[in-house]
DNA sequence: ATTTATACTTACCGAAAAGAGAGCATGGGC
DNA sequence: GCCCATGCTCTCTTTTCGGTAAGTATAAAT
């Protein structure tokens, strides 16, 4: 029996156009990839980072892959990419007050799963042991 | 410059052992999925649905993308799948509380979005007018 | 007897994403 | 002269994803 005012409180929130919803569908969609979620949290935790550092932290990501989500979140304007003309090349990454608030913003998903895992394991358990033949109301 | 307050304020999460970061993980990729998303945010405003219900209002999907969705989301229990023993056959979907309270965590990430919609687009457009180069701070 | 409605399931196919690995530019150290 | 380090970029192959379309079950209506 789902709590009626939390959905209550979700039905009021500030439905816009339509236009809007396609954007936002989009920047959590491009954001919501595991690449990206790595690379946003090893951010915040090392404010300053080379190209070869992320690889090292981002343990199984290619060089390719790390690229492109880098090259993302700077066009998104979440990360910054200062090149340093040095030789060999010099490159650090840093996050924008624009990629903390992201991150900010999707903690409150991560405490949720936190908060939650063992209710979701539960659940999985359950599901993999048969679904359950739930006896209708109205029958 | 990004904010040091924030920046602390997120290193300061319970950054807990690694098999919880990849349960969360795992969610979040889950979740951040395109139908999942649109699913969870239907099921937020018309608390219960028939699976052709859901057809019709997720302009687009295919039955077997919506199945599948739908599986997904009753196997981490965030959705209720009750099927009534008639014919044609009538399956009625609704969120749970945990899938209700997801919702409810997303929401910190669509405002965000919303709030920011315009600064990500004004990074694009200078990202797609050709990256600046910065005059690195020690040259 | 045939059609209709519903909620799937399955097989197949093309597209898109991701991984592997080689190549490139270049200045300093040996 | 040659190798190294770094941060890519390019190509090729493999894997995965998602759409299409057909099939299934069943009872009621025609």
């Amino acid at each position: 029996m789902p709590d009626p005012d939390l959905r209550r409180e979700l039905r009021a929130l500030p439905e816009t156009d339509p236009a809007i919803d396609r954007l936002v569908e989009q920047i959590i969609g491009r954001v919501a990839d595991k690449w990206t979620m790595l690379l946003i949290e090893i951010l915040t935790e090392h404010d300053c980072c080379r190209f070869g550092e992320l690889a090292r932290l981002c343990p199984g990501i290619s060089q390719k892959m790390l690229t492109q989500t880098l090259r993302a979140l700077e066009c998104d304007g979440l990360v910054t990419r200062t090149v340093y003309p040095v030789v060999p090349p010099r490159v650090e990454y840093r996050l924008t007050d624009l990629g903390l608030g992201l991150a900010k913003a999707f903690c409150g998903v991560w405490l949720w799963a936190e908060a939650n895992r063992e209710r979701i394991e539960a659940a999985r358990a359950a599901y993999a042991a048969g679904r359950d033949p739930v006896t209708p109301p109205g029958s």
